[in-house]
DNA sequence: ACATGTTTAGGAAATG
DNA sequence: CATTTCCTAAACATGT
């Protein structure tokens, strides 16, 4: 099997700066776009279900169907996937449902016939089928996909990204931002033709991956949702680690402030109090193994955790926040776009605070709905989740239907992070993400 | 039993 | 070149 050589005329996906023409490592049945500055535009919040988000140049142009208008299917209908080769994502209200089109044609024949793909003989006149995508929130994870989607049709190349870039990919497109280890299989099997084949190699990796990496945390599944396996998704802090468009092989390992991955791990199920008590007593907030040696997995122990108190981890926190705010320039441009609108706040003039200072005066007279719409416009919501009926990840609609949230705080901080762009505003608990979500982060999108 | 998760180990490949 | 990151194998533990 030969493996995957990056093209080095072409660029990784990327949301926004200088596109080369190409950036799916193979020639686009459509041409190619001129190169130039090229920005992701959001469509109107008001109908996202049914506008095409869309590639423009600097120009204002709008770019042919190459591969990167293709992610939003540049206007065509979307096609329904057939039910067998559906992945088990998210719900009919769940935003990111990637789907991918079944069967393949591989260059190779040989592969071709293994798989008992019966009509093989799909792509014609150099058509790529569009790709199916609901509403895609994460652009940088959707191109990444989009990509190889594309690709895929044509060839059964090992892809070019890490099983931690696949990982992450099936995280950040999930509709809860939380995947099974089967979910995980199924999303890179579905994405990509080249993981049908030696899946217990692969899957090995995965699971290995998955334990191994701090930036992957095993949320516990909750008493009201058997079944086999923990949820995982992405620590809360490694949301960006391919924000600079590379999903091969990330600039920097992910090491964790918070502690080890045993010591995030056994938090999440417990409930405030022993969180509390952690945080009183001081977590073990060792940085992970491997920082001085190879890939061999030579772990330092437990016992030989430094302690750091919560303070100093809340500065750590800080800095490395401010840092990333430095590197603003490098995420997604409507990410940008919204926090220019609305600046963060600072930390010590919270939307809690601000709650609260609102709450002690309103008296008991107002009732709940007028306080809370009070409380929005207090603080300029641009919604307020608690009464919000269309889509918003953070809307409480959307919330109740994961029902793991209800008794499990730390999954639903986790799945806050996750959602949450990066700002200078430090979040301490749930409900700090929960209004500062609201402010600042995704458009909700009305019913 | 089988799926899921953890850990050790060695080596390949990318990086600077 | 040394170091870091990634890949693969495999033994072993745990959970359903």
């Amino acid at each position: 099997m030969h493996k995957w050589m990056l093209n080095p005329m072409s660029s990784s996906p990327k949301t926004s700066g200088n596109y080369q023409t190409n950036c799916c490592y193979q020639q686009s049945p459509y041409g190619n776009n001129p190169t130039g500055q090229y920005t992701l535009v959001p469509p109107p919040s008001h109908h996202h279900h049914q506008q095409q988000q869309q590639l423009v140049n600097n120009n204002g142009q709008t770019l042919s169907p190459t591969s990167l208008s293709m992610v939003y299917n540049n206007g065509q209908p979307q096609q329904q996937p057939s039910s067998s080769s559906s992945p088990p994502y998210g719900t009919h209200t769940s935003l990111n449902v990637l789907h991918t089109l079944s069967p393949t044609r591989y260059q190779n024949q040989q592969i071709n016939d293994k798989t008992n793909n019966s009509s093989t003989t799909v792509i014609t006149n150099g058509q790529v089928p569009t790709m199916p995508v609901n509403n895609v929130t994460n652009s940088a994870a959707a191109l990444a996909a989009a990509t190889a989607y594309r690709r895929n049709f044509n060839a059964c190349a090992k892809p070019p990204y890490s099983y931690i870039s696949l990982i992450t990919m099936a995280i950040q497109l999930s509709a809860n931002r939380m995947c099974t280890l089967a979910e995980i299989y199924q999303f890179i099997m579905d994405s990509f033709p080249y993981y049908r084949q030696n899946q217990q190699r692969w899957q090995n990796s995965i699971r290995h991956s998955l334990s191994f990496n701090d930036c992957f945390v095993k949320v516990p599944r909750s008493p009201d949702r058997p079944g086999k396996g923990s949820y995982w998704t992405l620590h809360q802090d490694a949301t960006n680690m391919f924000e600079n468009g590379c999903y091969l092989r990330r600039q920097k390992r992910f090491k964790s402030f918070l502690g080890t991955k045993r010591e995030i791990s056994c938090r999440i199920p417990h409930d405030r109090d022993s969180n509390n008590n952690n945080r009183r007593n001081g977590i073990n907030n060792t940085l992970d193994k491997s920082t001085t040696s190879t890939g061999s997995g030579q772990r330092s122990p437990l016992s030989s955790a430094s302690d750091k108190s919560c303070d100093e981890q809340l500065i750590l926190m800080q800095h490395h926040q401010q840092h990333q705010q430095q590197q603003q320039h490098q995420r997604p441009m409507y990410m940008q776009h919204q926090q220019q609108q609305q600046p963060a706040l600072a930390a010590s003039e919270s939307p809690d605070s601000r709650n609260l200072q609102l709450s002690s005066s309103s008296g008991s007279t107002v009732g709940v709905k007028q306080l809370k719409q009070e409380q929005c416009e207090f603080n300029q919501m641009s919604f307020d989740p608690h009464t919000f009926t269309g889509y918003s990840p953070f809307a409480i609609n959307t919330l109740i239907m994961h029902q793991g949230f209800g008794d499990n705080p730390a999954a639903l901080n986790a799945y806050y992070a996750s959602q949450l762009p990066q700002t200078a505003f430090v979040p301490s608990s749930s409900t700090d993400y929960y209004h500062h979500s609201a402010m600042y982060a995704t458009q909700p999108t009305a019913l």
